[in-house]
DNA sequence: CTGAAAGCGCTTACAG
DNA sequence: CTGAAAGCGCTTACAG
């Protein structure tokens, strides 16, 4: 069997410094060098720091997990950790819990509702304080059930019902996009919905079909199709599209990865970008800037969305009420919709943030 | 403070059943009905099982680690989860280890010292059984240091000095791509060498040199150009070669997402792709083949690598003594090097795999 | 102010 | 075969 590192504990420093255990305990636990003074003479503490030190001294997670009855461990469950915006998502959860002192426990759900019930099995028998689920499904009826056994937990990136979450405001998001196509003259805009199940695609939708509306240009029920939020659901939807005619003269993808499938069935058919058809991703991707054809998109926060999706959790775990909150998006409009020639003219530098 | 999720004891099925906590957890803990017999009778046996199912019992993790002094977690370190690349081959690691009743943390370093010893410290406070790292760098300095401290490890992706590592035969991988490009009349190769302290873009490079100096095509230095694996890494690297003449006729970018970034400098410059310039990627991802001009690229096993690693580790846990191990790549052959009407003439689909 | 003691939830040598 | 007891490494009410 592995041998172990050899780990000081408490009684070791105790022996060396002349104290008992609980002293040391005491000391090393507090805050500040006046409330140890407390516990034991200035001296003593710094007799009791230094052997700490020099041993390398760190409180035992699971002594100290099984004593106070709490783990200071956080469990996530993410539809897919491949996924560039979740990654990003779990990347701001896990800084902000190292803050925090807690450490994280991450797993793919795949958005199989089996996988999902059993990570989040697996996490409880782990005896994590609280959960993040970034694989929310809208009806959240599995998240209920979790509820329902006194589990506190946060949703990220997808909302569901009114439980706690913190995502991008979609919505808003879809309206930058719709209130731009018909900026730049479009009036036939198709939209790569992604999963019926992800608030995230549909309220980037609702966004944009409603600005749109109110700017007079109508998105008829076919023009909205569901597909993955990858490069091959991208593609395939869009060849769903590019197979009807007419053939619309902006396609609105919410998500990043998406909207490069698509750009790979529009070069199938030599339709050119983006001067036969607009293309709008979600996201702002790190690839999004550095396309052959940079894409314009939606810029998500989406590690800000992670960081503050662990601070709620930590004001849910402290009894606190919390409000769902949405962060603003904001549109950078890249060559994908505007001509390079466009848009020197009109002074836009292409690769910018511009709302 | 966050009421916790009622969770039952070994206490508490011992009472219902009768016999003592020792019974109960002799019982649980027999892997077979057999074994089980030693311990209580047949009815007994029954009636544990039947108590500790209809409470949900789990034994808590931090009392069995605490007694046995085995915590069963495991220290991933990454340079970075938004890496598709290291994202899928945590999920390897993830999924093996969840198989083997193992729990992992992961964490960045970004590549950077400070965070890298950082994080290794908070992972060892929290009592991981061994590490994998995938952000090895080649002098293997640091690991060093981390072996002196009796911790066993992997290394994944990237190997350094002898230490146990799972990799993809990266030296093959680099011929495969060198073999590719004269097969195809290239002569004159820059390379995208990645940075210098990763063995992945060092030992691609070497084997692509390797095999075209074979062939009697001579890569001088300055073709070998380094920067980072992502699209903006990619497209600066690019741009260095771009900017001097004569011009390549092929670029070998070490990474798929750099060969995304030398996309969009070739077409900057109105090059086209494959007839001024043919490109290669590496690893296959996922976007590969969606992309406008789909990548030849080699197809890495990121996912069994991540496997592979957790297995190594665990066999070190149990004492035994490792070899590295190198996984062989494959050649994917698309319209990067090999356009359309080309590929159809030679029957080859643009697409699947082949060597 | 500080020490001795209890106890978190387990596993396992030790007795009987 | 099975129970009682010790003990993993802590924290913290309880005494003094």
């Amino acid at each position: 069997m592995g041998r172990r590192t050899p780990h000081a504990t408490l009684q070791m420093i105790a022996d060396e410094t002349g104290v008992t255990p609980s002293t040391v305990s005491r000391v090393l636990n507090s805050a500040s060098e006046a409330s140890a003074r407390r516990w034991a003479s200035a001296e003593t503490i710094n007799r009791i720091r230094a052997a700490a030190a020099s041993h390398g001294y760190t409180p035992n997670p699971q002594a100290v997990g099984l004593r106070t009855q709490r783990s200071r461990l956080i469990g996530v469950i993410v539809p897919r950790l491949q996924d560039y915006v979740l990654a990003t998502i779990y990347e701001g959860i896990d800084e902000a819990a190292t803050e925090k002192g807690f450490a994280t426990f991450v797993t793919n759900s795949l958005d199989d509702p089996q996988k999902r019930a059993r990570a989040t099995e697996t996490l409880l028998s782990r005896r994590v304080e609280g959960m993040i689920f970034g694989d929310a499904q809208f009806d959240g009826e599995f998240l209920q059930g979790v509820a329902e056994r006194g589990m506190k937990f946060v949703l990220v990136s997808r909302r569901a019902r009114d439980f706690p979450s913190v995502t991008c405001d979609d919505h808003l998001g879809g309206r930058l996009v719709g209130e731009h196509l018909v900026s730049i003259g479009r009036r036939d805009v198709a939209i790569l919905a992604g999963e019926p199940y992800a608030s995230t695609g549909l309220d980037r939708t609702r966004g944009a079909i409603d600005a749109l509306r109110e700017a007079g240009v109508d998105v008829p029920p076919h023009r909205v199709v569901h597909g993955r939020f990858d490069a091959q659901g991208g593609r395939e939807a869009a060849e769903r599209i590019l197979d009807s005619r007419p053939l619309p003269d902006a396609i609105f993808a919410a998500n990043d990865f998406a909207a490069i499938g698509v750009m790979g069935a529009l070069r199938d058919r030599k339709l050119s970008i983006p001067d036969d058809v607009a293309l709008v991703g979600y996201n702002d991707t790190a690839l999004a800037a550095e396309l052959p054809t940079p894409l314009t998109t939606v810029r998500s926060p989406m590690h800000e969305i992670g960081r503050r999706g662990l601070e709620m959790l930590l004001d849910l775990l402290q009894g606190a009420e919390v409000e769902p909150l949405r962060l603003p998006p904001t549109l950078v409009v890249r060559e994908s919709t505007v001509s390079a020639e466009a848009s020197r003219s009109t002074g836009t530098d292409g690769s910018g943030p511009s709302v």
